[in-house]
DNA sequence: TATCGGCATTGATGCCGGTCAATCAGCGCC
DNA sequence: GGCGCTGATTGACCGGCATCAATGCCGATA
C-alpha cells in the first residue's frame, strides 16, 4: 500500500471510511488513528453467518461498516428472539466482557471493522479520550435500547409496527435511499432492512399478523407499497397516530373498514 | 463537619455508604473519592415525585442509594411507558446530553445521591479510571435492558409475571427484606416493590391481567400470599417452569445487575 | 366510628392476534 | 416454458387478554 499520500500520519482505512465521523473512532488523532488501524481489519460475512455466538468468548468488537446486524437471545426452547438491530456506525460486541450474552448474526451482508476485543481493551484504556468517545457511543446505544424496550411494551401490534416503521424512515434518509436513484424523492421512504420472519420476531408478533398491520395501513392511505421490501409514507400525520391509538382509532379502524 | 475521624482523606459520607462498592465510585482512590464527595449531595425524594422530566436539561445524574426509581416514555401519543426500573446501586440520569430522552420519576420514597451534571461530567474526564468503571457499569445496563426486552417480546403473560417474580425473589436477600424482620425466612421472600399498575405497565400488561395470574400461581401453590405486597416461593421448581426459561438463563439473568 | 378514596381482586364480555392452512409472487435452475 | 423453493399475503378459527364494571380491602381523616 502507499501511505506517501497520506501525510500526517493520517490513516489510509479510516480517511476512506464512510462511518468513521459518525463512530467513536472519531475522538482518536492521526497518530492515535494509524495505531488503531493497526489493530483493525475489514471483514465481510454473508447473510445468515455468526458473527458473536451467545456465550462465546465474544473475541471480536468493532464498528459495523455496512448492512444490518441482529442480535439475537436464543432460548433453550428454540425461539429466538432479536433484541436489537445494529445499523452502520453502530459498536458491536461485548467490550469488557469474557462472555456474550447475545449472538451477533449479519442480518444482511454486511461489512465490519474488526478488533480482537483484548487489543481492543488495553487500547482504549490507553486512551481516554477514546474510550470516552466510546462511552459516549455506549450511552447512545442505551437510550436507543430503551425505546425499543418503549416500543415493544405498547399494547397493540399495530403500535409496535407503527413505531418501527416510522423509525425507519427517519433513519432511511442517508443509509438506505439506492445510490443509484439520482432524485431523492420529497415523501420519506421506508426501507425493510431484514425480512418480514425478522422484523416480527422484533416486535414480538408473526409474520402473518405484521403483514395484516401493514396492509391495513395501505388501505388507509397512511403509506403506499412500492415493492416488497419499500413503502413511502403518504400520510405522516396518520402514521405517527398509529404509534400511539386511541380508543376512537381502534373503532374507527373495526367499524368503518372491518378486517376482512 | 468533623473529618478528623477519618484519616487518609478516607471521605466520611461515603465509607458509610451502602452502595459504594457496587456502584462505579468504588474505582476511586481515596484521595478522589473526597474530591467527588464534594459535589454530591444526598437527597430525598417522595414516592411519584419526578426527579429529571423528559426533554429537561436532565442537569441531576447520580446514584440510586435506597428505594426504587422508575424510568419512563412519553410516547408521541401522550401514552406513558415504563422503560426500566432501578435498584439500589444503579447509575440515574443521562450523562453527556444536553436533554433526557426519559423521565425519572420516584417509584417509591427514594434516596439519591446527587451530582450536577456539568461538575460530574469535568470530574470523570478528569480521572479516566472513573470513567472507565462508568463505561462497564453502562455496559451492564446495556445487557441488561436488552435481556429484559428478549423477555417482553415473545412471552406469555404468566411467563413475564414468573419473570418478574423470580428475578424479584432474588433480589430481596438483602436489599428488600423489611429491617425490622429480625429472623430471615428459609424461604425466598418476593417483596413487590411499586404498586400493580406500574408492574403491569412495566411487564407490558394491565393491573387485572396481573392480578389474575399471581392468584393463579397462589391456586396452584406455587407462592403463597403474606401480605398484599408480600409472597413467599412455595414451589421454586414450579415457579421457573412458568417463566419458561431454563435454570442457567435465570440464574445469569440475576446476578451482577438485574432488571432493568 | 363512619366515611371516603385509592388500590387490589373478581366477574362478564368482546375482540385482537396467534395458529394453522391455502394461495400467491418472485427467483433461480434445468 | 415447467418446476421447485422461499417468502409474503390472505383466510378461518378460537384462545388469551384488554376492557368495563362491581366488589372487597385498607389507611386516612374528621
Amino acid at each position: 500500500m502507499n501511505d506517501a499520500a497520506f501525510t500526517h500520519g493520517s490513516c489510509k482505512k479510516c480517511d476512506t471510511c464512510a462511518i468513521h465521523q459518525r463512530s467513536f473512532c472519531r475522538a482518536a488523532s492521526d497518530e492515535v488513528l494509524n495505531e488503531l488501524s493497526r489493530i483493525s481489519h475489514l471483514r465481510e460475512y454473508e447473510k445468515g453467518q455468526v458473527i458473536v455466538a451467545q456465550g462465546d468468548d465474544a473475541e471480536i468488537v468493532g464498528n459495523v461498516v455496512s448492512g444490518i446486524v441482529k442480535l439475537t437471545n436464543m432460548s433453550m426452547s428454540g425461539q429466538q428472539n432479536i433484541v436489537g438491530l445494529l445499523f452502520p456506525s453502530d459498536f458491536f460486541g461485548r467490550a469488557f466482557s469474557d462472555e456474550s450474552r447475545f449472538s451477533y448474526e449479519a442480518a444482511t451482508d454486511v461489512t465490519l471493522c474488526c478488533m480482537s476485543r483484548h487489543a481492543f481493551e488495553t487500547f482504549v484504556v490507553r486512551h481516554p479520550e477514546v474510550e470516552h468517545e466510546l462511552l459516549l457511543t455506549i450511552l447512545d446505544e442505551l437510550d436507543a435500547t430503551r425505546e425499543w424496550t418503549a416500543m415493544t411494551s405498547c399494547h397493540t401490534t399495530m403500535q409496535r409496527v407503527a413505531t418501527f416503521l416510522f423509525i425507519l424512515s427517519r433513519r432511511s434518509d442517508g443509509v438506505f435511499c439506492d445510490p443509484s436513484s439520482r432524485t431523492r424523492l420529497p415523501r420519506p421512504i421506508i426501507a425493510l432492512p431484514i425480512g418480514r420472519r425478522d422484523i416480527a420476531a422484533y416486535l414480538g408478533t408473526t409474520p402473518e399478523t405484521l403483514s395484516r398491520n401493514i396492509q391495513t395501513l395501505v388501505r388507509q392511505n397512511i403509506i403506499r407499497s412500492l415493492d416488497t421490501n419499500h413503502f413511502e409514507v403518504v400520510d405522516m400525520p396518520g402514521l405517527i397516530d398509529r404509534t400511539g391509538e386511541t380508543r376512537e382509532d381502534l373503532e374507527s379502524m373495526s367499524g368503518a373498514e372491518p378486517l376482512r
